[in-house]
RNA sequence: GGGCGGUUAGCUCAGCGGUAGAGCACUACGUUGACAUCGUAGUGGCCACUGGUUCGAUCCCAGUACCGCCCA
């Protein structure tokens, strides 16, 4: 039965696919003949998420890797698995809560939410995986892990230890003093009401604007403010009350802590040390904050002072720091001012205490409600709008002309003069406050799009400064090599400026922070609840001998009580120790209650992910039989996400175990549409992989990736592309037909041995693409694999030996014909192995189609190791090469001189050279066949108005004086030799210089010889020709 | 502002010391014994610009212009 035309790729990849997971061919270790490991450990996508055409691109590569490996017999692992994602599936089981009608999250509470995100993931999460089994990814399904296995309230199948992991290292780094809990200033998401990295913060410039108000100081006190020029002469000179600053968040002047000039600026150095009012609040409670000297404010931008708001800016915070001022936080966690304390004249009063130079702790400030009443509770924005109103209101803005061009489009046009044809204007000039229009840099959420909060917070942080030198190193000396090299140097230049990584986030969706509170908030850091009480225990017994302990774990919010041993239940618990302590001095027994309370938050995802390598292999349970494929080779994954993940792989391997998680990086650009741009739902330009692998297959997806995959490339796919790779596939497919309906022989097992020159080219050429290919590999140059298979099985198998067989095969000898039904279905084998990591369908298919008792499927099959040495006949590639260009040569010049296809034409050869004459006559069969010509003869002279085509070692003629257009042959000779001569000019040129002849390695000498001659040679044929027809007329 | 890249055929990209390649597109011809998802032939490039190093530069170095990306 004749197979088909085509390959049926939706048919065939699901049967396929099932084939090799049923025969367990993926598995760690299948195949594996040698001891050698192999280990991938594959980017965990997001629980959430879908196939995407980044995925699809970097699993490509991935499973080339795998696949390549996994045939040439080493001990390969691919590991799979996703990542639990903690804002992003909690956002999208909130949503789905929403939308369905359930109780919301906070309804729920903790546990029950935690219950309907575990039954959402057993829905939903494996939808990634099937998606990946389409592309044809060959990684151990079964051993496919999650970063939040094994966690404590994991329904039944969940029950990794990946949990365990991320505990064992917390607690570890935590008493290694790598972790510590403090209130600093981090970035927060007032939607998400989380903290976030400052990598989750995205930077973009926006339209914003800088208010300009005036700070009166105080009791009216009054200086004069002098502007000098660069040469110190006075340019402008006023008396003031006032200090004007300049904002773009007048929201934030409520918290306030102080006013900073630079300590050169002259302008302000009268009214340093000073009191200022900040111009809003009530009028009877208006804070008095100092004015300060601080190396920060910039003197060339805006008035050269600064509103110091050290709870909700980075660069205040700094200076509060530095100068011991008070930061005062005025937002609650979802970004409105605070509604919460004492009436703002009573916290308008603590504060003035505090300012007035009573001592104060970080709480004590951040317990103060610095919102004035009628603010409380408003949305930041609305906040702000209110301030500035307020302030306007009070005339305490900076005022400027209408025409100020500093007011960017709300500036009035300037009025034109009567001589332009205007009219003078003689009123007053109306004056406006100054508002200046300008490009701000705001930070948003990456994934919320809301304006990031700098807020002032108790987290837990990794103190990165402590373990960032051995990542460094590990690249350094080349332990660990990043590809391409740009990303090594960005690398470098991350961690060498790291910063503390904060780790807390306030959702419920992650691994919950192994450290419990006493109501002191002493902390107790264990991997279990009962170890954490059992240190309570210890350290309170250790404390109080003979007393009892009881200690008990409560839930945040409720108070517990609990009977002691006696059965006697506490009345009021006293928890703080100075009250124990009292009890004891009244002697008064009975036990000691100590309750503790969990750290709500949960780690960042990345530090879950963080630990992907060790964790994915059991860790600290591993064996042996996991520990092997440990530290695994390489990472191949999205550069966008090195400092997010490959640099904390880094350094949290190295802290851990000591050891780096893998030895080479491979980082990819992002995969955009065909013009460069990002892919995107807005802009609609987004290309699903699951609909180009139903219309083309998966193979061609996968080809593409790979043709695209140069080291550092820029990743533009479109979908031209990939129709041409399809079209390549059933190139393949029909060259394996015309094998299978030619009696070729496939399955063989050894190399067959040739007679024929085109068998012996062609084997050559299969070694010489065999080992372009392996090198392409090694160096992880999957576009020069593709290519170099690409550019063999279609232009070397398809366009030359296919039909240079068909003679043989056809009208050969049966000798001939034998051997070559055997060297092609050997070299159609060897397509289809060298092809397979590539494209694994098609050629599985092809494999099984074309032999019946092939001893294993071809996703086992061994990969070749034959070299060039032994298989390249010298003699055979020269004859080969030689005849293709006699050939092309007398296509051409049929072509150009409108040679009828169907005319097979005589041909006259001269001058023939030993060489020539053997090749000919043993490729003649095939020679006439593909260059359509009948008899050759040869003669000391070429016809009278013929067409001349030149090879090496020999001319051909045409004789069709009846046909052609001798000035036409004239115009394509002189054409020919107009480029040959350029050439020769150049090589002339270069041998012609001693200097080159000098300087140059002898083997590129040489090769300008050899060319020299070819090309003169060349030229000498030409020129003869051109003489004959020059006789003609 | 700091860092890292890019600029090669109409398009998308390789190449990165020895004088330029692929795919697509385009033009002409073609139902030649697997393949029209094809075949044959052809058109098309001062390799961004300016200097330098070198016998020789698309490739190395310096600068310029423009375009990206990352971090402030």
């Amino acid at each position: 039965m004749p197979m088909e035309k085509s390959f049926n790729a939706a048919e065939a990849e699901a049967r396929i696919y099932k084939k090799w997971e049923e025969s367990g061919a993926f598995k760690a270790g299948a195949n594996a003949s040698r001891d050698e490991t192999f280990s991938i450990m594959i980017p965990p996508p997001n629980v959430t998420g879908a196939l995407h055409v980044g995925h699809a691109f970097n699993n490509t590569l991935q499973d080339i890797l795998i696949r390549w490996h996994r045939m040439r017999g080493f001990d390969t692992l691919w590991q799979p698995g996703q990542d639990h994602a903690g804002i992003a599936t909690q956002l999208q089981v909130e949503k789905m809560l929403a939308a369905s009608g359930q109780p919301g999250r906070r309804d729920l509470g903790r546990e029950a939410f935690l219950g309907k995100v575990w039954e959402w993931k057993q829905q939903y999460g494996d939808t990634i995986i099937s998606q990946l089994k389409r592309l044809g990814s060959s990684a151990d399904w079964s051993r496919n892990a999650f970063t939040m296995s094994g966690a404590p309230n994991a329904p039944d199948g969940e029950d990794g230890n990946f949990h365990d992991a991320v505990i064992k290292v917390f607690v570890e780094m935590y008493n290694k003093g790598l972790i510590y809990r403090g209130k600093r200033l981090v970035n927060w998401d007032p939607h998400f009401e989380t903290a976030i990295s400052d990598l989750e913060v995205e930077n973009t410039e926006v339209d914003g604007q800088m208010w300009h108000f005036k700070y009166p100081l105080a009791g009216g006190e009054t200086y004069t403010y002098v502007e000098k020029d660069e040469d110190g002469n006075v340019v402008f000179t006023e008396e003031r009350d006032y200090i004007s600053i300049a904002t773009t968040r007048p929201e934030t002047m409520l918290g306030d802590g102080a006013v900073a000039v630079h300590h050169d600026d002259e302008r302000y150095a009268p009214i340093v040390g000073k009191l200022c009012e900040i111009p809003v609040g009530p009028k009877e409670h208006r804070r008095l904050i100092p004015i300060i000297t601080d190396e920060y404010p910039d003197m060339t931008f805006g008035s050269g002072a600064v509103k110091i708001t050290g709870a909700h800016d980075f660069n205040d915070h700094e200076v509060a720091k530095r100068n011991n001022i008070p930061q005062y936080r005025l937002m609650d966690t979802r970004g409105a001012m605070r509604a919460d304390g004492a009436p703002y004249s009573d916290e308008a009063a603590k504060a003035a205490e505090y300012a007035g130079g009573k001592d104060f702790t970080v709480q004590e400030i951040d317990a103060i409600n610095l919102v004035p009443d009628e603010y409380r509770g408003l949305d930041r924005f609305e906040a702000r709008k209110k301030v500035v109103e307020a302030i306007v209101a009070e005339g305490l803005a900076v005022m400027t002309e209408a025409t100020d061009p500093r007011l960017g489009k709300a500036a009035v046009k300037a009025p034109v003069e009567p001589a332009e044809g205007g009219e003078m204007r003689t009123e007053e000039e109306q004056l406006v406050p100054l508002i200046e229009a300008k490009k701000i840099m705001q930070p948003f959420g990456d994934r919320s799009k809301v304006v990031i909060e700098p807020m002032l917070t108790d987290q837990w942080f990794v103190e990165t400064s402590k373990i960032v030198e051995p990542a460094l190193e590990a690249v350094r000396t080349g332990k660990t090599k990043i590809m391409p090299e740009s990303g090594e140097k960005t690398y470098y230049h991350w961690l060498e400026n790291i910063e503390p990584w904060c780790i807390s986030r306030q959702l419920w969706w992650g691994h919950q922070i192994p450290v419990w509170y006493d109501l002191e908030g002493k902390a107790y850091c264990a991997p279990t609840e009962a170890e954490a009480v059992r240190q309570a225990h210890d350290l309170y017994k250790e404390k109080y001998p003979g007393r009892e302990i009881v200690v008990e774990v409560g839930n945040a919010g409720e108070q517990k009580s609990s009977p002691d041993s006696a059965g006697r239940r506490e009345e009021a618990i006293t928890i703080a120790e100075s009250g124990w302590s009292a009890e004891i001095e009244a002697g008064k027994l009975g036990s000691l209650f100590v309750e503790l309370r969990r750290d709500p938050d949960v780690l960042d995802t990345w530090f879950s992910s963080g630990l992907w390598p060790i964790g994915t292999l059991g860790w600290p349970n591993w064996d042996e039989s996991t520990s092997k494929y440990f530290p695994t080779d390489v990472l191949v994954t999205g550069q966008d996400i090195l400092f997010f993940w490959v640099a904390r792989m880094m350094m949290m391997q190295l802290a851990v175990v000591d050891d780096i998680p893998f030895h080479t990086v491979y980082l990819h650009d992002l995969v955009r549409d065909e013009k460069g741009k990002k892919m995107s739902k807005t802009t609609g330009n987004v290309i699903d992989p699951l609909v180009i692998i139903d219309e083309y297959g998966a193979d061609a997806l996968r080809f593409t990736n790979t043709a695209m995959a140069s080291i550092g490339g820029v990743l533009k796919l479109s979908e031209d592309r990939i129709k041409g790779y399809r079209n390549f596939g059933t190139k393949l497919w029909n060259a394996s037909r015309f094998a299978e309906m030619n009696g070729a022989v496939c399955g063989q097992t050894e190399i067959p041995t040739a007679t024929a020159t085109v068998n012996k080219w062609i084997i050559g050429e299969t070694a010489r693409v065999r080992e372009t290919v392996d090198e392409a590999l090694a160096a992880y140059r999957f576009n020069d694999a593709a290519l170099a298979l690409y550019a063999f099985v279609w232009g070397k198998v398809c366009d030359w030996y296919v039909e240079f067989s068909k003679p043989l095969i056809l009208d050969g000898d049966e000798a001939t014909k034998a051997e070559t039904q055997k060297v092609m279905g050997w070299v159609i084998d060897q397509c289809l192995i060298l092809l397979h990591p590539i494209m694994p369908f098609i050629t599985e298919e092809l494999w099984g189609t074309l032999a019946e008792d092939r001893s294993k499927m071809l996703v086992h099959a061994d990969w070749p190791t034959y070299t060039m040495a032994e298989l390249v006949d010298e003699k055979a590639d020269a004859e080969m090469n030689w005849a293709i260009s006699l050939i092309e040569g007398i296509r051409s010049a049929r072509a150009q001189m409108n040679v009828p296809a169907g005319l097979y034409v005589p041909v006259v050869m001269q001058e023939a050279a030993d060489a020539a004459k053997a090749a000919l006559t043993s490729n003649e069969t095939l020679i006439k066949r593909l260059a359509r010509i009948g008899d050759i003869t040869e003669a000391a002279e070429a016809p009278k108005g013929s067409i001349t085509i030149p090879t090496n070692g020999a001319t051909f003629a045409l004789p069709l004086a009846d046909i052609i257009d001798v000035d036409a042959e004239k115009a394509r000779i002189e054409k020919v030799l107009g480029k040959l001569q350029k050439e020769l000019g150049g090589l002339r040129g270069r041998l012609n210089n001693p200097k080159f002849v000098a300087s140059a390695p002898d083997e590129v000498v040489e090769e300008a010889k050899g060319n020299l001659a070819l090309r003169e040679e060349e030229e000498a044929q030409l020129k003869a020709a051109l003489a004959r027809l020059a006789e003609i007329g």
